[in-house]
DNA sequence: GGAACGTCTCTTTTT
DNA sequence: GAGACGTTCC
């Protein structure tokens, strides 16, 4: 039983009565052992599977848990335990209950935002400062959904920015539009999911738990702290550590741990404080510099890892390249194996540089959530081919669709798309094959209305006479949408491709099919075309039909890729949700692992590498400046250098020659002790 | 005049 | 690789 190995600290907190039971395991203290042994506890004293909840920060650290735990309990009995992170939680049991969702990537709603942002007007206000554009305001608006639950977005903004109060008005009417959008398409983000979530579980008694799990409770913050309440769950098992707080961007509140005594009623709390995973050199180290911050809770690590282990060194260069490459060379020649290896930086713009010459030098890397295969075009737009089909008002899927049609472009697709929406009554399907007759006005807009910013006008209609003789299907001729007058005869014809796609496409029922249908379609043909073109014209403009036919050939190998990756799911709508709450963990291949300190938390490696420890790259001054904090970059760099198990690498360049830059080392090495 | 399309700069961190 | 900006096209 995995209760038996744990150490006396562990274990009491494993069998802790039912209750408000706070864990701080500082890193490397063995909170995924006390976790999995808690659950195991919990299984043993005739909790009910299905009864326990286990939020974790990656479904992949979910997923391993109760691997864990399947060890010693059979599949049919962990299976029944929900876990996974807030969001893919959030979205299952939504899914349980019958809630239909769309979810979508913020990049998708930024865009949605924008296009709103757009048609209001600011130069009207005699300000000063400048209006926030719309990915900025998308961001701001997002933080504040996560930070405050009692707040109004205006309340917000005055507590934080009250320079920008001449906008306000503005700001809030473009979110009352946002919104309305998001609700009329059916749209869901990340933080729609558990606001969601969380009011659907103040009107239903169906879902309860008799204990929450949570991991990495340091970095909840006020949304996901009030959706954790909303279970009202008679007992919470909260594990974290204050010093590995690293997401206040998110809205992460390091008062939320720190006050859990005080919140809960009879809150116990307890420590583990034996270290099994750094030597002791690397764990000074670290402590050093973590304990300029100050201390919500007493701490005494013990070092437990016997033996004889490299001090941790550091290395200096002239140049940022000459650092990537001489880190490479000592990573070719190391003793550990490269899936032991890890480079951990600040900035992801570092993982460039040095993936480059890791490759130079043949060695092989992974990256998370790097330029993978869902964010290449092709993956892309085989996605939104199967969007449109799974939701048919899906504005966002449809207009990136029609991005590769020529001579149609992001103001003439939304018009097309709203046309067939409006001839469809909400319903783009609908739109195509069963348009109303009655539409005198569909390609007609919003008043005018000068005061909000909003200003729009009127157009004509044009001929459909334009587009015979091209073979066109009857149905589709009769359809008003043609009678836009800003449609070319190439818009048209990608038009027609689409709705053919379109008119089979909907009775499929698996994901799998689906996407064989897409593969076998005029529009992903055209699509591939577009995108094989583009990678291989040259600077001349002339094309290689050789290279040409490899790029289309690579872009359809992608498509049976994707189409073997879906055939795990049952339904298209599941697939599509489930790589956006998850994509972004899949790593592909094997090798040396490049992560962002953000996406190394919780995870160990024998060998680790902390690069480009310049001051003003880290800490991150410019971030500071926006409302970051020392004490956080602080947090981070402690992160950074717990992941390490033997080897710690620290290391810097003086100059940077592509931006001509020089830089001083960070002042962390100074309270590392590293630097005098 | 407006939209489409091409070129240039800058890049925090995540579900 | 995406957004801001400028140029070309209708």
């Amino acid at each position: 039983m995995p209760l038996s190995r744990l150490n006396a600290e562990q274990r009491s907190a494993a069998t802790a009565p039912s209750g408000y039971n706070l864990i701080i395991a500082s890193a490397g203290t063995g909170k995924t052992s006390t976790i999995v042994a808690r659950i195991a506890h919990l299984l043993n004293h005739g909790t009910q599977p299905s009864k326990i909840l286990l939020l974790t920060f990656t479904n992949k650290a979910a997923a391993e848990m109760l691997e864990r735990v399947g060890v010693f309990f059979d599949k049919s009995i962990t299976s029944q335990i929900e876990s996974g992170t807030f969001h893919a939680v959030s979205y299952r049991l939504l899914k349980k209950l019958g809630r239909n969702i769309v979810l979508k990537q913020p990049k998708d709603l930024k865009i949605l935002l924008k296009s709103i942002h757009d048609r209001r007007r600011f130069d009207h206000i005699d300000s000063s400062v400048k209006a926030y554009s719309a990915a900025y305001l998308y961001d701001l608006f997002s933080l504040y959904q996560n930070s405050t639950v009692t707040q109004s977005f205006t309340e917000w903004l005055e507590s934080n920015d009250s320079e920008h109060g001449l906008f306000f008005d503005i700001y809030e009417d473009i979110f009352e539009e946002f919104q309305a959008l998001k609700r009329e398409f059916g749209y869901v983000d990340f933080n729609d999911l558990l606001i969601l979530m969380r009011d659907t579980l103040k009107t239903t008694d169906t879902l309860s738990f008799d204990e929450v799990l949570i991991d990495e409770y340091q970095d909840t913050n006020t949304l996901q702290g009030s959706l954790i309440d909303a279970f009202h769950s008679k007992s919470l098992f909260c594990v974290g550590d204050y010093d590995q707080s690293i997401y206040a961007f998110n809205g992460a509140n390091i008062d939320i741990i720190g006050s859990f005594a005080t919140r809960y009623p009879n809150a116990n709390v307890f420590t583990l404080n034996k270290n099994y995973r750094s030597s002791h050199k690397i764990l000074s180290l670290a402590n050093r510099v973590i304990e300029k911050n100050p201390r919500l809770y007493e701490k005494r690590l013990e070092v437990t890892r016997d033996g004889t282990f490299e001090a941790p060194k550091l290395l200096i260069y002239d140049e940022l390249f000459s650092q990537y490459q001489a880190i490479s060379t000592l990573i070719k020649h190391s003793m550990h194996a490269p899936a032991d290896i890890a480079v951990i930086f600040r900035n992801n713009s570092t993982a460039d540089g040095i993936e480059a010459t890791l490759r130079e030098q043949g060695i092989a890397c992974k990256r998370k959530g790097g330029i993978s295969f869902f964010d290449s075009a092709e993956v892309k737009a085989m996605l939104d081919l199967v969007g449109v089909v799974v939701n048919p008002k899906d504005m966002m899927a449809f207009i990136h669709s029609f991005e590769y049609a020529r001579g149609v472009g992001s103001s003439l697709s939304k018009e097309l798309f709203d046309g067939l929406f409006k001839l469809g009554n909400g319903n783009i399907y609908q739109g195509f094959f069963n348009p109303r007759d009655d539409v005198e006005d569909i390609f007609k807009k919003r008043a005018k209305n000068h005061q909000l910013g909003l200003f729009d006008d009127i157009i004509d209609l044009g001929s459909v006479s334009r587009f015979y003789n091209f073979g066109f299907e009857e149905l589709f001729l009769s359809n008003p949408i043609l009678k836009h007058p800003k449609l070319t005869t190439d818009g048209a014809k990608f038009l027609h491709q689409f709705y053919k796609f379109m008119k089979h496409a909907t009775r499929i029922k698996t994901p799998q099919s689906l996407i064989n249908h897409v593969l076998s379609s005029e529009v992903f043909s055209a699509i591939a075309e577009v995108l094989a073109i583009k990678r291989t014209i040259k600077k001349d403009g002339t094309i290689d039909e050789k290279l040409k036919a490899e790029a289309r050939a690579r872009i359809f190998r992608k498509g049976h890729l994707l189409k073997d990756l879906a055939s795990g799911y049952a339904s298209s709508e599941r697939f599509l949700n489930a790589l956006t709450l998850g994509s972004n963990e899949m790593s592909e291949g094997e090798g040396v692992n490049l992560l962002s300190i953000h996406a190394s938390k919780g995870l160990e490696f024998k060998e680790v590498y902390v690069i480009d420890l310049m001051d003003g790259r880290f800490p991150n001054r410019k971030l500071m400046q926006k409302g970051g904090s020392l004490e956080e970059e602080r947090r981070l760099f402690y992160v950074a250098t717990t992941r390490a198990k033997d080897m710690l690498i620290l290391s810097y360049a003086k100059y940077d020659k592509i931006k001509k830059i020089s830089y001083t080392h960070s002042p962390f090495l100074v309270e590392a002790g590293m630097v005098h």
